[in-house]
DNA sequence: ACTTAATTTTATCTTTTGGTAAAATATATC
DNA sequence: GATATATTTTACCAAAAGATAAAATTAAGT
């Protein structure tokens, strides 16, 4: 194994909210009101609607879509209820919102392997940018986990178009690498899933990691560490 | 490596709850009724809790503790709510009968982890119970996952006690085979992580999987496919 | 069959929660 | 500084949800 390449620019961090919410396949607001000529996101507005995001991206990660409740949410975001309801017309459409912000995100990583690069170079680059997810947005993180888990209510016709028509071509990718040569025989979609369980796991299980080892990815020597040894195995289990 | 092992009799299917629930470290219903000279476990009395915790299960995987109800619980087990109390008295009861039953059935495995057989064989037949978990009880393993994602409002005390030192003590085993040159110099605890992380990951993601494979560990080959295949890449990865 | 205890149902209460109406306040534009 | 517009607050409502009381029913023991 070479050593890591330096990220390149096409890291989470260089991504701003406006690049992810391009061409996201959950349907948008309908944004009436830009078109009837009032003017939105004023100073206040985005402040606003950034508190209620972040807001309810810890109370939706704690208990859930159906758990977290309006007025958490605004007290979290130390506004009053209605206030909440003045950004957000109802409480599915906040939680529509967040996961918007979440899955581009979070899928933005796997778009960029290529195939023309080495695998050892791709899947090794692509680890770094799923933990790194891990490390950046872990309640987000929790917030998908938490989608997911609960059998995806909302994400369902995502994974079932979106999510999958990716998938689908990035296997491809994998299995020419292995056909080339370079890779052991390793059934695509099977790496994949071992590559976001073992990613997500820091993030989405990080109580647990925390009661066990008193370590968080906030660490950054843990951060390190932990980089490292997800990909020493799996690379020593995939390459050839 | 040597072929598997056939998975012996200390495996999860001959556990019945009675065993499980012996000795969980959390604090068990007072039963001060038993005490009191009343016969419990009537026919109907198990056949009615058996019917509710299955429920129970089911709707705490998909909403989560805060978002399930009781409503929802008791129409699942196909009864009022009123009659639902009448066998646990509150909500907060309820999930805490369900994770009891969970938790150490979810970490029976671990404890076998023997230090005087070989890594190879243990640790593959480790990973072998965990992914039979996850087939045998996909939603069990949610209302966990659930658990976990939230922050572990009511196990933290669990994760921090006794889950720590079991993990501790298994941590040394792995620590001793390192030593003895019969593993790869790998971290004992992210090892863990990893084989929990990626058997547990085809349970709590199931809807996902199969959103993207169209299969589930209740398919018998899918199952075998992904057990070898985990195995596979693990076990290369940490094998000297 | 009769009595006692266990189980189930019906009716109800209180609190929580998502959401609305409308008045009050602040901000921007001219 | 007046006027229009955007934002925030206060008061409130209806439905949902956890829980209880007490009556009605069913099962068990004799």
């Amino acid at each position: 194994m070479t050593p890591l390449p330096p990220i390149a620019d096409r890291t989470l961090e260089n991504m701003t909210p406006m690049t992810l919410n391009q061409g996201f396949p959950l349907p948008a607001e309908p944004d009436a009101d830009r078109a009837g000529g009032k003017r939105r996101d004023s100073r206040i507005q985005v402040r606003n609607r950034e508190k209620i995001l972040d807001a309810a991206t810890e109370i939706f990660s704690m208990y859930g879509r159906r758990g977290a409740t309006l007025d958490l949410i605004a007290e979290k975001a130390a506004m009053s209820k209605p206030n909440l309801l003045y950004y957000f017309p109802s409480k599915e459409e906040l939680y529509l919102a967040v996961l918007r912000d979440i899955l581009e995100i979070w899928l933005q990583p796997l778009k960029e392997l290529d195939e023309r690069e080495s695998p050892e170079r791709e899947i090794s680059a692509y680890i770094d940018q799923k933990i790194r997810f891990s490390q950046l947005y872990p309640t987000a993180s929790r917030v998908f986990a938490n989608e997911i888990v609960a059998g995806a209510p909302v994400l369902k016709p995502v994974l079932d178009s979106y999510l999958r028509d990716i998938v689908k071509k990035k296997a491809r990718v994998i299995r020419k690498w292995v056909k080339r040569g370079e890779l052991a025989d390793v059934d695509p979609y099977h790496l994949i899933m071992m590559i976001w369980a073992v990613t997500q796991h820091y993030a989405d299980f990080a109580v647990q990691i925390d009661s066990l080892l008193g370590k968080s990815l906030d660490d950054g020597r843990f951060y390190n560490q932990t980089r490292k040894h997800i990909k020493r195995i799996l690379m020593r289990g995939i390459l050839k």
